[in-house]
RNA sequence: GGUGGGAUAGUCAAGUGGCCAACGACGGCAGACUGUAAAUCUGCUCCCUAUGGGUUCAGAGGUUCGACUCCUCUUCCCACCA
């Protein structure tokens, strides 16, 4: 029982730092049924949570299974200054609407994945406020220049010139803070947040805290694209408020490579069982595409329902395997005839006029799964399906 | 505070009086091939019913038949010195 629980909590994980701390408390409650407390901290600078966010969340699902109680913590102070982590600017500081607005759609999201029951949300506005000038100046006596200019981003913006706020220097120590005001066990976090990770055990010995945290951080989930962190910026994110089918397919989009990856970190499946299917890939007894498809209906059916997923599914074979039409595709209409470049437009599948005549003329464009060639037609009184490569499609009825 | 350098499309980056809607790279989109994968090849990549027209090269003026290119001022950024 231990080990297994040992085994699932490193899963993935990229570095766990006093991992026989988490041992020791893994142990205390299967032979006591104690509980300890794991920390997570989430900036609500997004109104929107993606699969990124998820590794983490899932995690946490991984430590409530095994007697851990979470530590929502929501940086509603710390949101103000910005995390300076991997981040090349100084980012921009909220309104405290925004924050707010975020907050809301942030934890019913979360709670698809997290245990209600076995959740705390904690702001740290509450008491980092209350520390006041002089509580933050003492707190900022436990750091040095030096060393945080050691920081791989800091240094790196310090030497390429780029500004830094003196505030940014602050968000470790208050990240750190927050580890001593809730007397965290383990604190879990991505591998770009070494830094602050370790500021809270150091400022948990310098505060008397009798015990310091593990730590225990995962790998930064990479995107569609396979290459850089997804991000919602970077528009290369699955996002947990995708429709089904949206989800369905940017997951099976992925590369074959990555797909190994996000079952790792995403997935449900024991490792065992993803073991099996690597080797039946590798001897070709297993179609990588069959194995992907079963990763995309367990995420859709995560966020969706079973009955969703298996309708995503069904949808991406007639649409694509079949290259037929989608079932559901938004309508549009308009009076009297029209231009087919306009109608691309005004249908909200091509950005401009110039764009479609241009996608018109390389083929791309189909009108009821016909090539269109003209790029003088005129679309006359009728019903359309107008579609612009592979997955972009519109009805137009003409009056 | 002083002295130099710079600002070009989504990003990087050429262009230093007309051949410029502006080389190239990346990204993106589309086509072929596929498994809507990857890799590869090809085309496109400011807007406009368009063998043409319009608006662009930080902003405002000016010189010129003509300016991204020259001059003046403004804003922002950078380097070195203080």
């Amino acid at each position: 029982m231990i080990d297994e629980a040992l085994r699932e909590i490193s899963r993935g994980s990229a570095e766990v730092i006093d991992d026989e701390r988490i041992h020791k408390l893994v142990k205390a409650y299967v032979e006591e049924g104690k509980n300890y407390t794991v920390k997570c901290g989430f900036d609500p600078t997004a109104p929107d949570l993606h699969l990124g966010h998820t590794v983490l969340l899932h995690k946490l699902a991984t430590f409530q299974k095994y007697g851990g109680v979470v530590q929502f913590l929501i940086g509603n102070f710390t949101a103000t200054i910005g995390d300076p982590t991997g981040k090349n600017v100084t980012r921009k500081v909220l309104s405290q609407e925004d924050i707010e607005k975020n907050i809301v759609s942030y934890t019913t999201q979360a709670f698809k994945i997290l245990d209600e029951s076995k959740t705390k949300i904690v702001y740290n506005k509450e008491w980092l406020e209350e520390l006041g000038a002089i509580g933050m100046l003492s707190l900022a006596s436990n750091l040095t220049v030096a060393r945080m200019l050691e920081r791989d981003d800091f240094s790196k913006r310090y030497s390429s010139n780029t500004p830094i706020a003196v505030s940014e220097f602050m968000y470790p120590l208050l990240q750190g803070y927050d580890s001593v005001h809730l007397q965290s066990d383990i604190e879990i976090g991505g591998t770009d947040q070494k830094f602050n990770l370790l500021m809270g055990r150091q400022l948990q010995k310098a505060y008397d805290i009798k015990k310091q945290q593990a730590v225990l951080m995962m790998p930064i989930l990479e995107g569609l694209d396979g290459v850089q962190k997804m991000s919602k910026s970077l528009g290369n994110y699955i996002a947990v408020a995708d429709e089904s089918n949206d989800m369905f397919g940017k997951v099976l989009s992925i590369s074959d490579d990555l797909m190994w990856r996000y079952y790792e970190l995403l997935s449900d499946k024991s490792l065992d069982e993803i073991a099996t299917m690597k080797n039946g890939v590798e001897d070709g007894s297993l179609h990588p595409k069959k194995v992907k498809e079963d990763l995309a209906l367990e995420i859709t059916a995560r966020f969706h329902s079973a009955d969703a997923a298996q309708n995503a599914k069904a949808e991406f074979e007639r649409v694509h395997a079949k290259s037929q039409i989608p079932t559901d595709i938004a309508e549009f209409s308009c009076d009297g005839e029209i231009w087919i470049a306009k109608a691309l437009v005004d249908c909200n599948i091509e950005p401009s006029t110039s764009q479609a005549r241009r996608d018109i003329k390389q083929g791309a464009v189909k009108i009821n799964q016909e090539k269109v060639s003209d790029i003088q037609l005129q679309l006359g009184a009728g019903e359309y399906v107008l579609q612009v490569g592979k997955r972009k499609f519109a009805k137009l009825k003409v009056k």
